[in-house]
DNA sequence: CGGGGGGTTGATGAGTGTCAATACCTGTGG
DNA sequence: CCACAGGTATTGACACTCATCAACCCCCCG
């Protein structure tokens, strides 16, 4: 069964360490609009790339000095934030593609813990170089403009969720949330291979693991969907997308 | 009693269309960080003010194409999004000197309609004249980058709030929120006069007005504050700041 | 004076969380 | 290779928070 989360350029990427953002298979996932060569090799110049981040390290900590944004190549990420009764909740899930640690550009601290759910690699963009890389190229200022807008309706879109829908509907919900993600990156929008447990999931959802069994379990004796672990298949996506509430 | 909403130089802006952005008021709250003179003046420029936007207006609607950021700069307005079944959710409530439509820029459409609650004025900023100024004025769109993940974090807040507190805290949250936000503009952070009803304040913190009514009247019992219509003082508010998990 | 919106209070029940027991999977070390 | 341990998922019984429904009050405005 193959794992959708690992980058098809995989052994590209480990050979060559000057890769340019031009050549990378997210480039239209990562930059949404068309970008100029030389913005672009700018960018890939001072640009770090991670390779293999383990599974249950960190990319940054909640209350740690910003310092870089991180672009996400491959693998799965989670970003969590801890209540003061040390209870944490799960902010998101990013695929390959996606941008984290936008929310800590104005007040310098970021404000969620960033942690790899499995094996990953992801490019950190060192805050500082950027800005005075962009004093010269507004259009490359303007990528992140549209980036964190896309991130600001995502959070919108979970409020929403968390606000004003049902356990059926959040997992419904996020179940279509994760198989167009899935499907822009050029895998099967109906065979989810999650990177998170059902502990993150629920979390993410505000509901208990238990509830996210019990739920999958009925979808499944609804034949909506066959669900064994990590691997989710989606049998009936349009009547999910009903379900969901959002179609 | 006076409305801490309503701005303390309204009669100066009636007086003067072409208020500069550096005489105003929100200068500090609006701009987090010092901006260049000339900045200021070409901001000023384009920007359209709104004066006495009457209650229950619209700035913009959900699904309306993407024109122009506001900034609020007396009043209070809520920002909502629908969903499938038609229920809605309040994503926000925006004080003076603070954004919205910021999460526009990318696709192009509101993601949220923004409605005022009580007679407030706004400066709109056409996105695209922002666009072509700040293609020279770099400093500028690091003022909206800024602004933009100060969002973004609010929003994470939201979600934290919605995901995992009690309905006592998410009272006690809200609560110590508009109170900090107030004492910023200079108002005292131990009466609030409030621009929403229980209905949106419910709605913002995923409960049922009965619920807020029912806190409200525990919290008072307690003695932590006195709470008659939408004039609220908060007597204790450290310990609400407590109950709130969050200090 | 009547009407309507907004807020409060009480009784009841649905939807989920919590707790506990069990089964399953995965990696580790002998 | 197997055995074991620890994390992970499923299922059932029960409790509890909060939504819902309904009645009522209050205040503002026509």
């Amino acid at each position: 069964m193959m794992d959708v989360f690992v980058s098809k350029n995989n052994k590209q990427e480990r050979q060559s360490t000057n890769l340019n953002c031009k050549n990378c298979s997210l480039y239209r996932i990562c930059l949404p609009k068309e970008a100029k060569e030389c913005e672009l090799y700018a960018l890939s110049k001072i640009i770090k790339r991670q390779q293999s981040l383990k599974r249950n390290s960190y990319l940054f900590r909640e209350g740690d000095p910003f310092s870089a944004i991180y672009a996400i190549k491959s693998g799965c990420v989670k970003t969590y934030r801890l209540t003061a009764n040390g209870k944490e909740q799960v902010c998101g899930f990013y695929l390959p593609g996606e941008l984290i640690g936008l929310d800590a550009i104005e007040s310098g601290i970021y404000s969620c813990s960033a942690k790899i759910l499995q094996t990953s690699s992801a490019c950190a963009i060192p805050y500082t170089e950027f800005e005075k890389l962009s004093k010269n190229m507004p259009g490359l200022q303007q990528q992140l403009l549209r980036l964190m807008s896309r991130e600001i309706a995502a959070q919108q879109w979970l409020v929403t969720l968390l606000g004003k829908q049902s356990a059926d509907e959040r997992v419904a919900s996020i179940l279509c949330n994760l198989s167009e993600r899935f499907e822009i990156r050029g895998y099967s929008p109906n065979e989810l291979n999650l990177g998170m447990s059902r502990n993150d999931l629920g979390n993410y959802l505000g509901l208990a693991i238990e509830t996210i069994s019990r739920v999958l379990g009925r979808f499944h004796q609804a034949g909506l969907l066959t669900a064994n672990g990590k691997n989710i298949q989606l049998h009936q996506l349009d009547q999910l997308r009903e379900l969901a509430g959002q179609f």
